[in-house]
DNA sequence: TCTGGGGTCCTAGGACCC
DNA sequence: TCTGGGGTCCTAGGACCC
């Protein structure tokens, strides 16, 4: 019997895995690069009459905002935060500051997502101290380097026997927080805890858990692998019943392929129009292939999903004989796909997808073989009459303006747009470098004031 | 002013082939 | 005439994560 074994060969002997978290990311960056919010309740995400928040600083947590609310409902809570539209390509630079840092240490780290990551230190070149006090002295020097490379982010550092343990030990002191689990107390760390830490246990797994008594990683250790199956399902199952043991021998692995790639859009309001519908369509194919063939890849399933008046959400799709990354095919197959839902009640999302992905490009075999509906005759999406056209314009134009924004004034230097509205554009003149500067407001058109960087992505 | 966007993985049923 | 399994591919939906 290996359960009473300290040497479980389904996790390392030594803390080898760590897990770094950037603390609040999106506010967190804001804050640095507008000193006029630091210690200011800031949100991030959708601020559209549909958005949801992407990142509450810690500031704005304490009034109750959290991460996937809806604004509407983070304002009602902290009228008084900062809500910004978000600029991806800084927090995309600070992530990559971060990567870098982190395969300086070993060349075994894997990203979760822009702020999070796995490194394997037992892969780490000189590194040869795997005792608690050794991984702890690596993990605090890690984060001084990391507000180094960041301009003074935080980060919080879990160090464990498996990524599942260094996961769990970076949330333990969030935020600017640094937890070794020691080898062998694995156990005793999870059972208190609810079972909801165990990542992949949300909303549905966990009532399903609670309808059997299940409600902390003790309680699950106590239920049968058998029955986990019976209750979750097979794959998700056997994984709990290893999870709930702190058996985890996932490696880190630091490349991973894509295997789709999609876009999708909720619009202000719900859109009934079919010939605008399949517009929006087409736009939706062009972006996605145009992302296709920037990552020289291309896919044979195209996927168009559809989320109508009543939020319910429905997917159609069609695999192609051979892999394609143009334009003009995506869409006339989504487009098809589009055809065979009903939609009249009102559409509220759009989405299209390419899947089953080639790291290679084949010719166009399959862009005019009329397949899915024939077929304009060459380039470009179908002519649209004057009104679609407008209503196409109007949908997802962007508000010039964002908050949040970087922008320049001929005079005045460079800032941030703090607001907008009624022709009016107000900015606040400081940066990451500068101590908090003062407001000006400008018209909208005003020559002098220019966006400084891309446009944010959501 | 109810509920984003970009993903991954799993399940279950049907088609089809051997 | 009746009755097989197993494997693979495809599709739709759902749970979950950041």
């Amino acid at each position: 019997m290996v359960g009473a074994s300290p040497y479980d060969a389904r996790m390392r002997a030594e803390p080898t895995i760590l897990h770094v978290d950037l603390d609040a990311f999106f506010a967190a960056v804001e804050q640095r690069d507008k000193p006029s919010l630091q210690g200011k309740p800031v949100v991030v995400g959708g601020i559209g009459g549909r958005g949801v928040v992407a990142t509450a600083s810690y500031e704005a947590r304490a009034f109750g905002v959290h991460s996937a609310m809806p604004t509407a409902e983070a304002r009602r809570r902290c009228p008084n935060a900062a809500f910004l539209a978000g600029r991806f390509h800084a927090y995309r630079e600070a992530s990559r500051a971060v990567m870098e840092l982190l395969r300086s240490i070993s060349p075994l780290v894997e990203p979760l997502s822009l702020d999070e990551a796995f490194v394997d230190l037992a892969a780490a070149p000189g590194f040869t101290d795997y005792s608690v006090a050794g991984v702890s002295a690596l993990g605090l020097e890690l984060k001084d380097r990391v507000a180094e490379v960041t301009g003074g982010l935080t980060g919080s550092v879990g160090i464990g026997t498996s990524k599942f343990i260094a996961k769990i030990a970076s949330e333990l002191d969030k935020p600017n927080g640094m937890v070794v689990i020691a080898p062998g107390m694995e156990r005793d760390l999870l059972r208190p805890m609810q079972v909801t830490v165990i990542p992949g246990v949300g909303p549905a797994t966990a009532e399903n858990l609670r309808r059997i008594g299940v409600h902390t990683v003790a309680d699950l250790e106590e239920i049968s692998a058998e029955e986990l199956v019976r209750v979750v399902g097979k794959s998700h199952g056997r994984n709990l019943f290893q999870l709930a043991r702190a058996q985890d021998d996932r490696l880190v692995e630091p490349e991973r392929e894509a295997k789709s790639v999609s876009v999708e859009d909720t619009y202000e309001t719900d859109h009934v129009d079919r010939r605008l519908l399949a517009a929006l369509v087409d736009r939706q194919a062009a972006k996605v292939t145009e992302r296709l063939t920037k990552a020289r890849l291309s896919g044979r399933t195209v996927t168009l999903k559809v989320r109508l008046h009543d939020f319910s959400t429905h997917t159609r799709s069609a695999t192609l004989p051979g892999p394609t990354d143009d334009a003009r095919t995506v869409a006339r197959v989504a487009r098809t796909l589009l055809s065979e839902l009903d939609t009249s009640g009102g559409v509220r999302l759009l989405g299209v997808g390419v899947s089953s992905l080639a790291d290679w490009i084949q010719d166009d075999l399959f862009a005019d073989t009329g397949e899915f509906g024939d077929t304009e005759s060459i380039d470009g999406p179908e002519p649209l009459d004057a009104e679609t056209e407008n209503a196409l314009a109007s949908v997802g134009r962007r508000r010039a303006w964002l908050p949040g924004l970087d922008v320049t004034h001929d005079e005045h230097g460079q800032g941030w747009v703090w607001g907008s509205g009624r022709g009016v554009v107000t900015v606040r003149f400081e940066t990451a470098a500068s101590p908090t500067g003062r407001v000006l407001s400008f018209a909208a058109d005003d020559p002098a004031l220019h966006v400084l960087n891309p446009a944010p992505e959501t």
